[in-house]
DNA sequence: AACATTTTTTAGACGAGTCTAAATTTTTTA
DNA sequence: TAAAAAATTTAGACTCGTCTAAAAAATGTT
């Protein structure tokens, strides 16, 4: 098996590789909070188990074993903080600390069987798809509601921020998975949108609503 | 907190700590599959947290300290198990792999939501006693078959030896917690023992009995 | 194209936890 | 009670993952 640093560097590299071909030393570091040499060290032990492409200086990709591996903590991460959320009932701001050490449990049996004992959610908490047992699934086609047009209506489907700051607001403003929100007006000074909840009208900043995701 | 190796060595020493007042570094050392010498280390660092009392060459005993760390991980262990068990549809002989990985997850309020969760379980799946959120619970006084006397009724409720190949060898003869059983003799020539069950009449060697606990 | 800046890698060190071999202390036994 | 045996500790070394400082490579700028 790998260790846990290893598993935390596949994971990060996973994430960056989202919105970029080849990932950055300096990214990698800053998403794990180390340093850049750290992350050089770590490269070659990883290169060397063929987990990652890797050639100095260039950044790296992951290979097709160490895309399973990533895959397969995510799946345990979700998994779990379903789990969290479903049985446990945690907040959906409290989850991720918890799961990033669960993420690392072992057992592939165990997780199979927890996948089924909550009747094979497809989504977690925040709308992130969960990879079934073969590790596929489908990376989610979710769009900003920055790009949703005047009187346009749509279902909140997901998050681009994760960090609990975020998602209280939400939580406060009732802007939560599956609800539903109609623009209807546009702040052109600062693009800034008000929307149409069931309840109320919200005002909600340029910011939130690139990191607030719908569905297609 | 404290390291995964630290929080095994202060699981082991407690659990050492029922049969000898004192625990001996090679007890430690044979226990956790490890050098008498990588124990004399850690040990040493162990005292210096004011988690165990230790005099060179005299052997060990937690601190209050201690303690409350060994039985916090064990009430996690035991929650563990009886979750896998009991929502999981493991098997009692599947669980503790598992679960010497699980204890390890630092969350108190997650633990105590899953205690809830399940009901405020007081055993665990091999009739262990799982410990409340204050660390509080009565060490079980149960007694091994072999002290049953001929015609004797008793319930069994637990067991002393935790491994698979025990545990397997007892499910396949139906002798499971919770299950009544009568001495019906005892062959002296090796101490061996016939029970009855609502079954039928089964045969178990001293070794057994004396690994199977009952009710007192 | 040449210099400056940024990024990345290398070098050397450290702490945690482990090991084997040797030294020391305790316990056993003759 | 003194020698032998067993248990324990110390010494020195190793791996993993990390660090800072310095060197090297890539990139940006004039």
């Amino acid at each position: 098996m790998n260790t846990l640093a290893e598993e935390n560097y596949l994971k990060s590299i996973y994430h960056l590789s989202h919105s970029a071909d080849n990932v950055s030393t300096n990214q990698i570091a800053t998403s794990l909070n180390t340093s850049a040499a750290s992350v050089s060290d770590m490269l070659k032990k990883l290169a060397d188990k063929k987990l990652i492409n890797y050639a100095k200086y260039q950044g790296v990709s992951l290979t097709h074993a160490g895309e399973k591996i990533a895959v397969n903590i995510i799946r345990k991460h979700r998994l779990w903080e379903y789990f969290l959320v479903e049985k446990l009932n945690f907040k959906w701001d409290e989850v991720h600390e918890m799961a990033e050490e669960m993420e690392h449990i072992s057992s592939t049996e165990l997780i199979d069987r927890l996948d089924k004992f909550m009747d094979y959610p497809r989504r977690d908490p925040h709308g992130d798809p969960i990879p079934d047992s073969n590790g596929n699934f489908k990376k989610h086609q979710l769009k900003p509601v920055t790009s949703v047009k005047i009187n346009e209506s749509c279902v909140i489907s997901g998050v681009r921020d994760h960090s609990a700051a975020f998602l209280q607001y939400l939580e406060k403003q009732k802007l939560t998975i599956g609800r539903k929100i109609t623009v209807i007006d546009v702040i052109e000074y600062d693009n800034s949108m008000i929307v149409q909840t069931d309840d109320t009208k919200i005002h909600i900043s340029r910011d939130v609503a690139n990191n607030l995701l719908i569905a297609l």
